[in-house]
DNA sequence: CTTTCACTGAAACACTCGTTTCAGTAGGGT
DNA sequence: ACCCTACTGAAACGAGTGTTTCAGTGAAAG
């Protein structure tokens, strides 16, 4: 890996690329040659410009942690619209893929996916801890991931939603 | 495979420890010939009972659905109750095992674990509606659900139980 | 022009994977 | 004694994995 890949801007291009592809494909079950063909390039070049599968991986990771983050408005977000944005079609990819790396790292605490549930709980909770205090702020955030992983299993959005609105804090 | 394999003995008794294994190590990274030497057998046998690796997987996650309904107490049962049952250190095993086989069905929704993921929003909706009407029992199970999440990556049961106990309806 | 260096294609390496093939063993039925 | 069937160990198969080796390429720097 050269000293500046990390800056590079094909390394930015194919990360784009490749984030795009794990939307739809899945991180889990991800392997260099198929991305590679998928995205125009190749198992070395990705190696070069990642340093290693896992190099890959971790970029992949927090590109979507901060997709997930970016997708909020600034400032204090009601409970009921945080839902609103989750239950979006357009963001059921992203979502997914979420979930994949949040079990993921429960049960293999080492390699690339390590710490990405608790740091994604952290995020969470201090963006609903600028409208909420304890308990309500990490019921609020129960309610919402819960109510998610029923949406994203079952796509019945009418009743997740008045779930939520229900019982939002 | 055998006709009657479905009910051999060795192949329950196998099907047990195989559990016990996937409870340590999870489910999704699981291959054949380690856990062979890990339960005393060959990869050779294990494809003789139950088929194919999944064949295996599937017996598995049945096995794991129904370790976690045997688990709840029958007749109606306050939302407080089943946070307790999923609270319990001993139980952090199955549940990491649970959000595995969760997340696998939502991203591959074909293969062995096709169906996982509603089956078990089905299950627990079941089980609240014992005691609750829509839309709280929606959302009480996304309440233990995401708490369950926030407990498994962070491992804070005060403040999960706390929020769980403000919060049930 | 020469040298240098970031970059990349093709092929090979050293695995692991699920599964199959083949050869055999043990045991009950006839 | 014979056969048949359930079962199993050892080895191999073919495919797929991340990664490395090697031989270049093209463009910029000296």
């Amino acid at each position: 890996m050269p000293r500046d890949a990390q800056g590079s801007a094909r390394r930015a291009e194919l990360l784009e690329k490749a984030y795009a592809y794990v939307l739809q494909h899945g991180l889990a079950g991800m392997s260099l040659r198929p991305l590679a063909e998928a995205i125009e390039t190749s198992p070395r070049v990705l190696l070069y410009l990642f340093g290693s599968k896992d190099g890959l991986v971790r970029a992949l990771l927090a590109r979507a942690r901060e997709a997930e983050l970016d997708g909020l408005p600034p400032g204090e977000v009601p409970v009921a619209a945080v839902w609103e944005w989750l239950a979006a079609p357009e963001h059921r990819g992203l979502l997914r893929l979420w979930v994949e790396g949040y079990a993921r790292s429960l049960v293999e605490p080492d390699g690339p996916w390590a710490g990405f549930a608790e740091a994604t709980v952290a995020d969470w909770l201090a963006v609903l801890r600028r409208t909420l205090t304890e308990p309500a702020a990490t019921a609020a955030l129960a309610l919402l991931r819960g109510a998610l992983l029923d949406l994203l299993a079952t796509g019945d959005r009418a009743r997740t939603t008045a779930a939520v609105q229900a019982f939002a804090p």
